[in-house]
RNA sequence: GGCCCAGUAGUUCAGUCGGUUUAGAACGCUAGCCUGUCACGCUAGAGGUCGAGGGUUCGAGUCCCUUCUGGGUCGCCA
């Protein structure tokens, strides 16, 4: 027998006609002289009939299939009679009535149910991934990022770009995440690493004349897991010779474009929203803001300057400052018990603690308020556009501290408000982020993205005097309060790119060391350039309309990194340590 | 590395104040019956190291300690 036509392929032009399919016992469902299976495969079910009456041997033969069973089966497709037509599923008009089945494999009883929507234990759909992917959900997430993948493929061919792949094996750089080592066997001692990204050699596939460069590139970073995060992930990376910031977003708003018709029906207006990484941070408190909701971060440093209240004019007069949220309806709605959860999760995040004000019919509720003046409280009142059942809430330090509480607070209140709808897409640039930031503990100023990014042209004269304050021509494109890419333009002067270096206190000899191809590369003509990279999990995942990227990615890892499916990782040989010149300490 | 949550049948869960002979339910599974089901139905049945180890107690699924596993989160993630 040959397959026909996948299950939920057959059309109404197909009734009449002998066809074969093949696929997994969905359901059985046996009346005794009629077998029903529902038979599954990647495209859906479709309903196959056994009667006693057409062909007995037949029959009885079905009445061993079991779930799961692989079958194929020929016979013919009908017409359900009205009465017995399912609307529920896609092929419910038909049903394929058996002439010949074959059970080409039969199946132990499955330790999950097969099903959309199961609240299994994500451990054991782990262990029995094989299963966990035959579910219609997680058929389709997989399905839709190869949707993705391909039209990826599509739009940056037509635009010019040559897919074009880099090693996996790669050197060690310094700077960033730890990296994954690999053992030399021909070099005791000396170890590849696995890319964080392919960042050095998309610059250098610029140097060599290539103008655009994309790919689906596996990136590896030996860095604890989080719902958003995997040891090894997907991005889909691009590069560009000859531009600058607005022709990067230009193309990559043009790809997303594309994307959510084509996948989701849903038409995005281009250009994006652009936000600067300052105005983010004074209006969101975070560079990754959610947008989709309002309770915007208020200053208020300008009123509480001399404060009676010493928490709030101390934060001012030491160089922090003073904002709040205007957490609407809130008042009323939140118990005092409710606020003072608020006040440990404020404090969870770094803040000392959490002043606020209840505002009610008949006055204010708040323990601050005896030490500040009427008319404090009024300006504070009026420009938080505060009204009786409203709750002001305000963190007072540095400004690192109050945007970190204050942006972790807003989402928390809209989140307990229900204020988000997850039917929008919400899509945004954040642009002209800081190019460097102090590292305390290390006492040295670190690149924020990564350091070949250019800093802006008018700030290139802060680099020696204020180097806090020099912005990039860095970009992240955001996606309903998750960073889904980012990029930059890159320096492509060696004399920029060797200052950069010592700015981050990266001596010559180890910058030589360590990207002296990249700097040798840079002598010989240097196009300017400038790319970006989308996390793809992410992309996927938010499409997707899911929590997790583990729900797009067919094998990921677990939170200590291991895989529950393989067993990965494990220990080897000792022959085959030899062979690398290695030998393991015991553990700590 | 820190903090929080969860581990009881194949799966999802219930299990009261530490005490009622053999730890229950649903789904799944097995067998029988059943000719129009699609959450098929009916009848019967199998299925348990209560994550593991230790402790308290006359008595522990239940209380205490340790540990393992999974999830979330902080740190970390240029």
């Amino acid at each position: 027998m040959k397959r026909t036509h996948r299950c939920a392929e057959v059309t109404a032009e197909d009734v009449g006609k002998e066809i074969v399919v093949m696929g997994w016992a969905h359901k059985r469902r046996d009346l005794g002289g009629v077998i029903f299976i529902d038979l599954r495969d990647r495209s859906g079910v479709l309903q196959v009939v056994f009667n006693i009456e057409n062909d007995s041997a037949l029959h009885a033969k079905a009445e061993q299939i079991r779930s799961e069973y692989v079958l194929a089966v020929r016979g013919v497709l009908v017409n359900r009679s009205e009465d017995t037509v399912n609307p529920a599923i896609a092929t419910g008009k038909w049903e394929l009535v058996a002439k010949e089945l074959r059970i080409l494999s039969k199946a132990a009883t499955p330790p999950l149910l097969i099903e959309e929507d199961i609240d299994t234990n994500e451990a054991v759909r782990l262990k029995y991934r094989f299963l966990d992917l035959r579910r219609p959900d997680m058929q389709r997430n997989i399905m839709l990022r190869h949707k993705i993948t391909k039209i990826a493929r599509d739009y940056f061919d037509e635009q010019g770009f040559l897919e074009i792949e880099t090693p996996i094996l790669m050197k060690s750089t310094p700077e960033g995440a730890r990296d994954y080592l690999v053992p030399s066997r021909v070099h005791p001692g000396k170890f590849y690493a696995l890319p964080q990204s392919p960042q050095l050699f998309k610059q250098i596939l610029m140097v060599s004349g290539f103008d655009r460069y994309f790919q689906i590139a596996r990136c590896f970073r030996d860095e604890d897991l989080r719902s958003d995060r995997q040891p090894e992930f997907t991005q889909i990376d691009l590069e560009m010779s000859f531009v600058d910031v607005d022709d990067v977003i230009a193309v990559n708003e043009g790809f997303l474009k594309r994307a959510f018709d084509e996948v989701l029906g849903i038409k995005l207006e281009t250009p994006f929203t652009r936000l600067t990484y300052r105005e983010a941070m004074d209006r969101f408190g975070t560079d990754k803001p959610d947008t989709r909701f309002g309770l915007e971060l208020v200053n208020l440093s300008d009123i509480v300057r001399d404060s009676g209240f010493k928490v709030f004019s101390d934060a001012v007069s030491k160089g922090g400052s003073v904002r709040a949220v205007n957490a609407k309806g809130c008042g009323y709605k939140f118990s005092r018990r409710e606020i003072d959860a608020l006040v440990e999760f404020a404090k969870s995040y770094g803040a000392k603690g959490m002043a606020w004000i209840s505002i009610e019919e008949d006055g204010l509720k708040s323990a601050i308020t005896k030490f500040m003046s009427e008319d404090e409280i009024n300006r504070i009142i009026k420009r938080m556009d505060a009204e009786p059942g409203d709750l002001i809430c305000f963190i007072a330090d540095t400004d690192e501290i109050v945007f970190e509480v204050l942006g972790r607070l807003r989402l928390e209140i809209a989140e307990k408000l229900d204020l988000i709808d997850d039917s929008k897409v919400n899509l945004l640039w954040v642009t002209e982020f800081p190019l460097l930031e102090y590292d305390d503990e290390e006492k040295r100023w670190v690149a924020k993205h990564h350091p070949f990014t250019s800093p802006m042209d008018e700030d290139i004269g802060l680099l020696d005097t204020d180097p806090g304050k020099v912005r990039a021509k860095a970009y992240d494109i955001v996606m309903n309060g998750v960073e889904i890419g980012g990029g930059s333009i890159r320096i492509h002067d060696q004399e920029l790119q060797k200052k950069m270096f010592s700015i981050i206190g990266l001596p010559e000899e180890e910058a030589q060391k360590r990207f002296g191809f990249l700097l040798e590369a840079f002598k010989y003509g240097t196009p300017p350039h400038g790319g970006l990279a989308f996390g793809l999990d992410r992309l996927v995942m938010l499409m997707a309309k899911r929590n997790s990227i583990r729900d797009v990615i067919a094998f990921p890892k677990v939170q200590n990194a291991s895989c529950l499916m393989t067993g990965a990782p494990d220990s080897v040989e000792i022959k085959q340590l030899r062979e690398l010149h290695i030998r393991v300490l015991e553990a700590d």
